[in-house]
RNA sequence: GCCGGUUUAGCUCAGCUGGUAGAGCAACCGCCUUGUAAGCGGUAGGUCGGGGGUUCGACUCCCUCAACCGGCACCA
């Protein structure tokens, strides 16, 4: 006999060995009815299941949330039966629950293409109206092979091999068809519902692995609700709405071209925006930070030394003089600043010694991966290297870790994980080196959570760390939802030592110092690109590349505007003025399309009262103030966080 | 880099099975002097991504290169 716990907390006693469905059916059959899965102690499990011991048991119906995945990895089934009904030949691999939906990878000469949807859409509505049962039995290693082997399914034989000895191997069948699964499933195909569809198409490598076949992946997604799809879908548009591609065009910020890819043509509109995010970043910096500036095109030695050579070079932007000497273009800052800090001799009272550099570094990034100003092959770090001792590191840590999140928050990022990735398996420097760094890290990275008062998560990536060093990555969470890995701090074990660095310490000895790279913006490009689409366009005023547009109702008040735009731009804002002969509607429509955020429009009245109507960016309500009440207001809203903040400090004081 | 797709006017996009291109918006020129998301009329604008081939003839078919898009891989 075993007990088992139902949600309201009433305990029964069942022989062991029965099934869910059983005890669903034993309770009511329209329960058993909308029941499509269990969940033992949490665990979602198979209705069939039989139940060998003590749980806490669920019935999990479809509109459960936990339901949701799988309704989609019964997609990917009914996916892939729907295929190899309509293209008989294909292979199945693999199909599983990804965020926002699921995948199925196939084996086929001739890649699917969207055109392909509609009649596997309509297979699969068929596999689904059939409502076959999901039944499961587990098989040996033996027969699954031979099955799979017998049906020319070659990646499935492989998937076989690849399952842990000990671990059981179980089928699914599904009407007569049948894969190879872990489970769970829910009761039959007809669960799935309509509120599904098939979204694009990919090549992806088999196993993930360049060197493995290029299999054909169809991606596709389903909820519960058609309500939901259709929620998703609209999510979807809106997400593309902020590219910032798309905005960078619009607003006309910068542009690509053919001529250079994966490198940026900056508009002044752009450039403004750029500008105002370094300016931000230089008075971040100025307490601490020394800003250096170092060489961009160096010797080829000094990538030897680095070990750039070796490891980086496919890379690099790598050039030849006309006297044979081989220079790069640097893809990083490290090894300048290196030679900044060898530049004379240096003492432990000069620790921890920081540089600091908003550095153009180029790298030659595979064709694929460019995109936008997220992937580009030239781009400004906000780069800093820290020279200390080892025991300055975990409170030098500590100290970026605050100047990161703080930077985070000024640009509206609340939420941010921070992640530590430990030693990797290919990695230089002794172990004890690896225990100790590792050790002061967690401190620090406990640290950082505690007094973080929830805002900061944090967790650990065993073995990701980079071969010289254990790191913090910091990822922040954009308006809509999505995370992005902006800032890193890294702990280096290899590069003082391969460039002999050194320091005078107390005792006269010389030591090697610790170095810790870190950025916080990352790539500015790729911040800029990630604000664009954070904030979707609609700039708060200090970054907004064009503040006030200065708009007229008749070409009466033209003199009357230039004023305004003169006493504005006097006062610092950035502004501009429209005096085209065009109706106001018109005026207030072609700035709004461009996200102008501040409109000031001014006719014969204004002109007469010395007044401005002001007309913010995704408002339609105007108020009439006073031409200097106005500005000032505004000079306020588009003073940067960071000076905010220091005037209520002086203010306090 | 790999798989698939795309590339036509500044932008968004039409152009059936081969007979040398069209719309809307923008631009420019007029008219209108305008009250908070598109006033009216006119004009101009394209080596159809580059190169090669097939053909009497190519935006359309084939090859090739490039860029871009979606993934994969990469992302110190």
């Amino acid at each position: 006999m075993l007990t088992l716990t139902f949600p309201d907390g009433a305990k029964r006693q069942f022989e062991r060995g029965v099934s869910g469905a059983e005890i669903a059916k034993g309770i009511s059959p329209s329960l058993l009815k909308r029941t499509v899965a269990m969940a033992l102690d949490g665990n979602l499990a198979d209705l069939s299941d039989k139940i060998t011991h003590d749980a806490k048991i669920e019935f999990v119906a479809r509109d459960d949330p936990r339901a949701l995945e799988l309704i989609r990895h019964d997609a990917a089934h009914v996916l892939a039966e729907a295929v190899q009904e309509l293209y008989p030949g294909t292979q199945v691999t693999i199909g599983p629950v990804i965020e926002n939906g699921f995948y199925y990878d196939f084996a086929r000469n001739q890649p699917f293409t969207p055109e392909d949807f509609p009649a596997i859409e309509k297979k699969m509505r068929e596999v689904i109206a059939r409502d076959k049962p999901f039944s499961k039995r587990e098989v040996s290693r033996e027969d699954a092979k031979t099955f799979f082997r017998n049906k020319g399914e070659n990646f499935k034989v492989e998937l076989v091999d690849a399952i842990p000895e000990g671990e059981p191997i179980k089928f699914y069948d599904q009407g007569g068809w049948i894969d190879l699964c872990r489970g769970p499933h829910m009761t039959s195909t007809g669960k799935v519902g309509d509120a599904f569809k098939l979204m694009k198409v990919a090549g992806a490598y088999w196993r993930g692995d360049p060197k493995n076949p290029m299999l054909t992946r169809i991606y596709g997604t389903a909820f519960a609700k058609r309500e939901d799809l259709e929620a998703y879908l609209k999510q979807m548009e809106e997400a593309e709405k902020r590219d910032h591609r798309r905005l960078g065009r619009e607003m006309d910020l910068f542009h690509f071209q053919e001529e250079g890819p994966g490198v940026v043509f900056w508009h002044a509109k752009g450039w403004t925006l750029f500008q105002q995010l370094i300016a931000y970043m230089r008075r971040r910096l100025a307490r601490d930070y020394q800003e250096v500036n170092a060489p961009q095109i160096l010797d080829k030695s000094l990538w030897e030394t680095s070990g750039h050579w070796d490891w980086y070079r496919e890379h690099m932007f790598v050039t030849k003089t006309e006297d044979d000497r081989v220079f790069a273009i640097k893809p990083m800052n490290c090894p300048g600043h290196i030679q900044i800090f060898k530049h004379g001799l240096k003492s432990y009272r000069d620790l921890p010694l920081r540089l600091a550099e908003f550095g153009a570094v180029s790298r030659y990034e595979p064709s694929g991966a460019l995109h936008g100003l997220l992937r580009v092959r030239a781009f400004t770090q906000d780069d800093a290297h820290v020279f200390c001792t080892e025991e300055q590191l975990a409170a030098e840590c500590l100290k970026i870790n605050e100047l990161i999140v703080s930077v985070y928050k000024d640009f509206g990022f609340e939420e941010c994980v921070v992640k530590l990735s430990t030693r990797p398996a290919k990695r230089v420097g002794t172990d004890a080196m690896w225990d100790h760094a590792e050790d002061v890290m967690r401190r620090v990275l406990d640290e950082i959570e505690a007094k973080s008062g929830g805002r900061i998560k944090t967790s650990i990536n065993p073995g990701e760390g980079a071969f010289y060093g254990p790191k913090f990555e910091y990822v922040l969470r954009d308006a809509i939802g999505r995370d992005w890995q902006c800032g890193t701090t890294q702990v280096d074990f290899a590069l003082p030592e391969r460039f002999g660095m050194f320091y005078i310490d107390h005792d006269g000895q010389k030591k090697t110092p610790v170095m810790v790279h870190r950025a916080i913006c990352g790539s500015m490009e790729r911040f800029s690109g990630i604000l664009i689409e954070h904030y979707a366009g609609h700039f708060p005023l200090w970054l907004a590349p064009v503040q006030i547009m200065v708009a007229t109702i008749t070409s009466e008040a033209d003199s009357y505007a230039n004023e305004v735009l003169a006493s504005a731009r006097d006062k610092g804002l950035r502004a501009e003025v429209d005096l085209r002969n065009e109706k106001i509607t018109y005026k207030v429509r072609d700035h709004s399309l461009v996200k102008l955020p501040v409109l000031l429009v001014v006719g014969k009245k204004e002109a007469a009262e010395r007044t401005v109507s002001i007309r913010r960016l995704g408002s339609s309500e105007t108020r009439t103030l006073p031409l200097d009440t106005a500005l000032a207001a505004l000079v306020e809203e588009a003073r940067p966080p960071d000076l905010q903040r220091a005037e209520v400090l002086e203010a306090a004081a």
